[in-house]
DNA sequence: TTGCACATGCTAAAATATTAGCATCTTATC
DNA sequence: GATAAGATGCTAATATTTTAGCATGTGCAA
């Protein structure tokens, strides 16, 4: 499993797929509006139709303009990019991670609470051997 | 706090820079090795070279080569990168990123201890208000 | 101190990404 | 069904990224 947010996409490219996979699906219009420095609209829909050919996005039609979706799941692709984030930034430690989530800010009580619940249905869950 | 992992760098330089991050620091030939479809060893000194003219690295000599080293320290880089994966594949939720990340694969009965006590220091370490 | 191995400095070519413009099609409305 | 608004299809120019090559410097060992 390959992450585009490393791997082969260009900086434009990666900025579309992190806006739709963001949204769930997007419009050139949304897409144009969401996108830093924004360029031209025909800048943006060569992005989307190149994206298409790489296979990362699919679009429909809806009456005269397309929208565009992940080809790849979005959890699937959250699993990709955060294991990436783990083995870049914390020594592939799950816990140096999380601990980077909760020190980050303004986690209240009541998520920390759900953060242990959590984790306790994850000891009872996914009993190992 | 502007995360180099979705702006401003191209796909080169991305790949290096968290080559860069993930070993601390690292040398021309280092780079070189780790990189994906690795181009030649000119490519890489050029490569470096912009990353230190645009900031985001610096050199020191050891005998005859440089090593490189981020001037972002580590773990803002990786705070940084974090947030920008919660926001676009978590709905900006901890508890989903957390989620994810246990649900992971291979996360020990002892680790999920340890997370737990992690989240207990978080609770009364950082009380609100 | 000379020569070799291996490093960097610099310049420029090649490939790719980014962008815009014009032609054409679609949809809704009158 | 004519028309205007707004969408896509296609083509090509521009900018940036990626790459290699040759000249030069550095350190270590004979």
């Amino acid at each position: 499993m390959e992450d585009y947010r490393t791997v082969k996409l260009s900086r434009r490219e990666r900025q579309i797929m992190d806006i739709i996979y963001q949204r769930g699906h997007a419009s050139v219009a949304d897409v144009l509006e969401h996108l830093p420095d924004a360029p031209s609209y025909s800048t943006v829909r060569a992005l989307l139709r190149i994206l298409e050919e790489k296979g990362h996005l699919t679009h429909q039609k809806d009456g005269a303009r397309y929208i565009y979706r992940p080809t790849q799941p979005r959890h699937q692709a959250g699993q990709s990019a955060l294991k990436q984030i783990v083995q870049t930034f914390f020594d592939k430690s799950i816990e140096k991670t999380v601990a980077a989530l909760v020190s980050d800010a303004e986690v209240s009580d009541e998520e920390l609470d759900r953060l242990s619940q959590l984790i306790e249905q994850a000891k009872k869950g996914d009993p190992p051997s």
